[in-house]
DNA sequence: AGGCAACGTTTCGTATACAATCCTTCAGCA
DNA sequence: TGCTGAAGGATTGTATACGAAACGTTGCCT
């Protein structure tokens, strides 16, 4: 009788480097915006881009529908995600309920080195801001949700870090849809803020900055049901 | 009448349907604890017991081990997950941060009929509580389990109730590796002091009583590092 | 001219085939 | 006797093939 040893490693299985690395880049793609909610993933047309067969690409998809940022419709094919508005809302709520949370663990674990990176973090973020062009703002749009996912990582629970990859993954396709002001993302301030109130170990005053934190990008919103529920009218206008 | 709050509506996509029969069946093995964790899951196997191909079953594994129930080592093949001490104890940190927030969201949002349901299902527990056998023993773990999940599809949020399914059922796996007391699965009087609770409306006694039924379920564990996997120390005794 | 139906094309669903990897076993040697 | 190493078998990783469903188009009928 043998043991599985698996036990003990990383969550995340990451078990065929073919299918993680086409996952890794369609889910760059999608978080970035480069690929915008609706656009149909053909297996055979990912499989030529990426020089592999059909059946990676089809674990790819399969894996990315179950993080929710692409939607696999029977003998129709993988679109990459719509989020209708009740499904925004959600998101943002089950944000709300876990990110307190979270920061409250976070807290009590972090050491002075993950300050530090939290810090890191937030220079590379105001210095994104500063630029122009498409590519700063993806960079940033990327560098702001990091700061969540690394809060999750400090807090030590690999279960709750998998879950947020998966909420501000979902946020962002919900913030490239339905997202209006110009400025978007993170107002960058309210993170150095929460990190001030961290190190300051005021968790109560922190936990409330999150909150107004994730309120303020959810105000942002326009969630107003757009006709385009049918995401195949809204592609084919 | 039964309900089957894993398998409620929409919120899984899950296209194919061969897949996923295969997939909920496992589960159910797997959560039952018909499967003992660390069983190997020979594709080839299953796809007999199926009369399947392999392909049906690989897609199978793989939702599986993103839910945590299996996890897939690289051409090794796949096994009934074996969680470690460590992930056990992060499993119970993840639902004592969400669980008190799904409850008072459910709190606002439930209905007469709702409370009904959970009553229904308290009386099923009790039921199973009373009888002798391996069956009635799953029987209750499951309906143990559901309590929670139902709880979860009260509020409203699929994403929350797609979490706790996933923490539920990572749960059993957890209770059936390392819980003691042969009266095991959670204090059935707990549930009924919450939905008591909930029914007087009082909000804050609800998530106090939900995480002190958490603790409890956690403290019946033995989670001391169990070194099986050094076989020949165990041999050489 | 517009709608409907039948057909062809494209894409997905599933099975099967081949290649690569790992585990087991058995032979050879110190 | 105990260890090393290579061959064989078994299992997974990936690609391809074939059947089925859906979409678009064309042509006919009203």
């Amino acid at each position: 009788m043998k043991f599985a040893p698996s036990a003990l490693q990383t969550a995340d299985d990451s078990a065929d480097t073919g299918t993680r690395q086409i996952r890794d880049a369609l889910r760059d793609a999608i978080v970035e915006r480069r690929l915008s909610p609706g656009t149909k993933l053909s297996e055979s047309d990912v499989g030529n881009l990426f020089n592999v067969s059909r059946t990676l690409v089809r674990a790819a998809l399969q894996a990315l529908s179950y993080e929710g940022l692409v939607s696999v419709e029977k003998n129709r094919g993988a679109f990459v995600a719509y989020p209708s508005p009740e499904e925004a809302r959600q998101i943002f709520a089950a944000r709300r309920l876990v990110e307190p949370g979270i920061l409250r663990e976070a807290a009590t674990r972090i050491t002075p080195s993950q300050i530090w990176q939290l810090r890191h973090l937030l220079l590379e973020e105001g210095r994104l801001m500063g630029e122009r062009g498409q590519t700063a703002r993806r960079a940033e749009i990327k560098a702001s949700g990091d700061f969540h996912l690394t809060l999750a990582a400090i807090s030590g629970n690999v279960i709750m870090q998998r879950f947020m990859d998966e909420l501000v993954a979902r946020s962002s396709l919900v913030i490239a849809l339905y997202g209006q002001s110009t400025i978007s993302s993170c107002g960058h301030s309210e993170h150095g803020n929460i990190v001030a109130a961290i190190e300051r170990n005021d968790l109560d005053e922190a936990c409330r900055l999150m909150l107004d934190h994730i309120a303020h990008i959810e105000a942002d919103l326009d969630l107003r049901e757009r006709r385009g529920f049918n995401l195949k009218e809204a592609l084919e206008l």
